[in-house]
DNA sequence: CCCGGCAACTTTAGCGCTTAAGTCGCGTCG
DNA sequence: CGACGCGACTTAAGCGCTAAAGTTGCCGGG
């Protein structure tokens, strides 16, 4: 029924096209390929056959002549994809889609539990040729990935950088700006002391974030600042709050560095029967749907993970091209004001 | 500095093991691939040189001499991207991962706009023989996927099924026997009026799950239920909950499709000064970090996405290898009873 | 003692495509 | 008018691996 073409009806190659125009599949292959040695007329019967048997490169046989194999590796440490982050990943894969997509670039994925595996799992890539580039998440200090990769010789890009040996090229989110918007914003509101409820600080970007909030706290005046690294848990985030707000005097604001550790802080709030924003104010590190769905709606800090990707791709597509590619800031999250800080404001129209 | 191997060092081929272990290359074929026709002691000294060169069979060339591509498709259309399930997704990707990566398989993902950009996704895989087979989800009324990867003869696997038309295997989840347990439970906690906000009717699970909740209502005798489709977007949720406790007699119980709906849901009952679950109970199809930290902590159906997608992944390469696979059902979700449907009791140790 | 048969290889061919190295006819320049 | 250059192809080789079809050498049976 219709045009049937099931598995067993042999895919075209050149060969085909070949015969049918009349050539050699060399020739073929020159006119699909833009290359000069046809007239023009060759070329466009060959495209026109190549059409009409609707054929298409094979993709291992273009891979064995030399051609890059078209396909970018994303490997996802189980750690890094702790709850709070998983939203931000899909998303930051999807922009990558985007613009891999439409490159005709597939993103070969891998989960694995560890940095060690991780690695591994580069070498495999690398010696089965299995893809062209990497893109490395979610660093930590001493991260060993960056030079792995460089030794491998398998091209790469960070995402969410820069590395701090400088060996790979990344596309990085101004953490400083932003914890100083945050800060500013704070202080704005009327706020003197502030905590800062933090990821492991072995995480690279947690690092950069609390050294700001400390500069911040500085520059800004901020007197009683502090701060506390948890593990992104719901836990930490309860009682990491708790013991916060125990202090005496306790801070007005608190910053998150995710949802959940947010969310869950929002109930030890109001389990001590504080009232936001009035008593504590409070700021997400990730502008997410619960944060508008919440009462009060949290003020959050918003980036757009899904344009970084598309950022993260197009860059190392350059560096797969062989480009030297610069060290490239994505432009700073904003902070979306809502109730959590500001108060309810019926003129607030948005 | 330590073993260097840049990207210039050629990857070692058969060709070098063979000759280093004076062999043709076909018999150190025949080795490596646990072949007869080399003797035993041979094969060791072949698998002995591999290791040493550590070489590893080149990807493209083996796709190239028939073996499969060792690699499996994913492709999300935009639409099935909602904020709300994308949670599931990465789960059911990451599932999906595990049990792929320890099959050498590689997970190929593509993210388009449409369904029929879908279908052109795997006509192209199929084409460029990219992919061995491919994982459809979120299957729709009158989905067009099932016949199309039949006809391209690209072996699937429907992640969510079963499958109307029968063509294509499937993984499902038992929506109705999950449903029957959301109602049980609020019947046995004294509703006799539930509402249930579910997503887009055109989604097969979606409407599975409305069958089953009449047919529940009508088992357990549950007088006065109503049902009504949202778009999964905080916006409904926000409007439909409060029309829904606007009518007279208001329902005393809400089923929500999934996270965002439940969120924004249980700020309108807020908004309307009820009480949960005093006034309204509340349970969500999905249980996710956000239910646990909410308070009152919602109730939520519970399953497991990385396992769903591990028993997807396990069933696709059973297909790839050519065996039957008969449509699978996952266990039953199983109902989390929190504080949105039974109070808080002190003494629920958990 | 010769031959079939078998184990243990080797040779050859080929997967689908690219690319370097021809080949051939034709217009052109000295 | 002949060598030369060039456009338009064709041939051949090869990417790394697999698999079918040889090729040995050795052993046992008739």
């Amino acid at each position: 029924m219709g045009l049937h073409m099931g598995s067993d009806a042999r895919r075209p190659t050149l060969r085909d096209i070949a015969d049918r125009v009349g050539i050699s599949e060399a020739a073929a292959s020159f006119a699909l390929n833009g290359k000069p040695g046809v007239s023009e007329a060759t070329r466009q019967r060959v495209l026109q056959a190549a059409k009409e048997l609707d054929w298409a490169p094979h993709h291992a046989a273009r891979a064995l002549t030399g051609a890059g194999t078209a396909t970018v590796g994303l490997v996802i440490a189980r750690s890094a994809q702790d709850v709070g982050s998983e939203l931000f990943f899909h998303r930051l894969m999807t922009g990558m889609q985007a613009v891999l997509s439409r490159r005709k670039y597939a993103l070969l994925l891998q989960v694995v539990d560890s940095v060690d595996e991780e690695i591994a799992v580069y070498h495999a890539w690398k010696r089965e040729n299995r893809v062209d580039g990497v893109v490395l998440v979610d660093l930590r200090r001493n991260d060993p990935r960056p030079e792995a990769v460089v030794e491998l010789g398998l091209p790469a890009l960070i995402a969410g950088g820069p590395d701090p040996a400088g060996v790979v090229p990344s596309v990085s989110i101004d953490d400083a700006a932003a914890m100083t918007s945050v800060m500013r914003h704070l202080k704005e509101t009327g706020h003197e002391r502030v905590a800062y409820l933090s990821g492991p600080i072995s995480l690279l970007h947690v690092h950069r974030r609390i050294e700001s909030f400390w500069r911040a706290s500085a520059d800004l005046g901020i007197a009683d600042c502090r701060s506390h690294a948890t593990d992104f848990s719901a836990g930490a985030g309860d009682s990491a709050t708790t013991s916060m707000l125990r202090g005496d005097p306790r801070p007005t604001a608190l910053i998150y560095d995710n949802e959940v550790l947010a969310v869950a802080g929002v109930g030890a709030i109001r389990r001590m029967a504080l009232r936001i924003p009035e008593d504590v104010a409070v700021v997400v590190w990730e502008d997410t749907p619960v944060c508008t769905v919440l009462q009060p709606a949290l003020t959050a800090l918003h980036r757009d993970p899904a344009g970084f990707g598309a950022d993260v791709a197009e860059r190392l597509l350059k560096v797969l091209a062989g480009e030297k590619v610069a060290d490239f800031e994505e432009r700073v999250p904003t902070l979306v004001a809502r109730a959590s800080t500001v108060g309810e404001r019926p003129g607030d129209a948005d």
